[in-house]
DNA sequence: TATCATTTGTTCGTATGTATC
DNA sequence: CGATACATACGAACAAATGAT
């Protein structure tokens, strides 16, 4: 009189997800369309409500759909084309100007000092030291899409250029503009990576559910004395409905010089 | 009578997961660290264990946690400083020799023939068109992270350059070196974001929880009467234990021209 | 404007399966 | 083998948001 427990590999919401994932790929159910609500996917599955909303949660996960209280789920408009926002990470020079794209702000910046530490403080090369911070709050007017954004003055670097410290809260752009005019030549390196949110990040960026945030750090460095010293860290925390674009450099390989640390290169 | 929207109260599990979280990143748990099993937290919060599964879910999700079956739940080990592996996306070159840095290869290459569309065929500006795909699992040696590389040909590409067609299995910098000999100015442009892995891909990747994927297109272009031709696709899926390092071009501004269509540069 | 049905969100309780020690 | 602890699953209740009446 023992149950069969049906010899089941895979867990039955994640069997679930998968095959409403394949009917929303194949097409079945098209963007902007409702899903079928809770208790009806559970008859039809012959499962319980939590099952079906844990599959439902994982769609969400994937992106693949949107949850609306009191009013349903809805099938997200991806033909995974087009991202929801682009953020252009060029830098363009000319001279001692430079140009950055960014998104406009969507309150004044915030300017406080803090203690270098974590993933920062690793790239900037300087841990437990001290910086300006100036943290604004980016605001895509299109779509509404929010990002958070940081640039980080070491004091070391204001030590050097003192007007960086003097005003930080101006354009990214401007604090380049004196790094140059102190005679400085400015390298760029990004390091990208995604996490999910905190629950902190989730209210002030906006997010409904807990879809990844993409991390980038720009890393304003100066090559002196053929080693590179870093100046600026810029953090940028962004929903991963956008997509980052950078401008690849292909240095020159001549010299096969290969001072990475990392792992695997 | 009126409501009140201000004063709502967050979710429990939320509550709890930032708790902790701030507990974790506090230092009062240590990396490796068992937490309190379910069951006690649910008594010392007086909560059901259900909400401190959702809490844990939620701490899983933003990489602080892991859980093992019959294990427990033991804090990552993440000041936060490091990434598991920084993956090189930068490019370089000597005269008409590339050099591309790479993981290892885990499996040979599989070389099939498909159908551009979704991102892919938006990025490359060749909707339902065909192209060569050679599929690739890297795998970083020291960490056993994998990743999936998919490097597209496609056949309007393999056209021009017929050599690419024949051997499309080489090395990504052959292909380059190839197109260089043809004669190209090559420019290269990563897009960058994040997304839940879908189950397939947890499998293949080997993946414990859906914590986020970095995806990234690497898209080698052609500079041709002043506008660029996108000539490969070079598409990263990489969890996002990982970190992806990019050379950004500091790009001369001299003529202001702005081609591209985003909605938020 | 207010009410109401619908649908998702959160929380509880309980039971069973399964991996680890 | 047994105890521990996470994973999955069922059922039920209420809260909160939405849209229509």
């Amino acid at each position: 009189m023992t149950k069969k427990p049906l010899a089941r590999p895979r867990p039955m919401y994640l069997e679930m997800a998968q095959q409403l994932a394949a009917e929303i790929k194949n097409g079945d159910y098209q963007a902007g369309d409702l899903l079928p609500f809770d208790g009806d996917l559970a008859d039809t599955y012959g499962v319980s409500k939590h099952t079906v909303r844990s599959a439902i949660a994982e769609l969400r996960s994937m992106g693949l759909v949107y949850t609306q209280q009191g009013k349903g789920t809805l099938v997200r408009d991806q033909g995974g084309a087009a991202p929801a926002v682009t953020i252009d990470r060029s830098v363009q020079r000319s001279g001692k100007a430079w140009r950055l794209s960014d998104l406009p702000e969507h309150e004044p910046p915030a300017v406080t000092r803090t203690t270098l530490e974590g993933r920062v403080a690793a790239l900037l090369g300087q841990p437990d030291q001290d910086a300006i911070s100036v943290d604004r709050l980016l605001s895509d007017p299109a779509t509404g899409v929010r990002a958070a954004h940081r640039m980080l003055i070491p004091l070391a670097t204001a030590a050097e250029v003192p007007s960086l410290a003097e005003v930080p809260d101006v354009p990214p752009s401007d604090l380049l503009k004196q790094l140059s005019e102190a005679g400085k030549t400015l390298t760029f390196k990004e390091h990208v990576t995604a996490r999910a949110p905190y629950p902190d990040e989730r209210i002030t960026l906006g997010l409904t559910d807990s879809s990844p945030l993409l991390i980038s750090y720009r890393i304003t460095a100066e090559t002196r004395d053929g080693e590179e010293h870093p100046l600026l860290c810029e953090e940028l925390r962004a929903p991963a409905s956008c997509e980052l674009v950078f401008a690849v450099a292909a240095a020159k390989a001549a010299t096969q010089r290969t001072p990475r640390r990392s792992a695997s290169a």
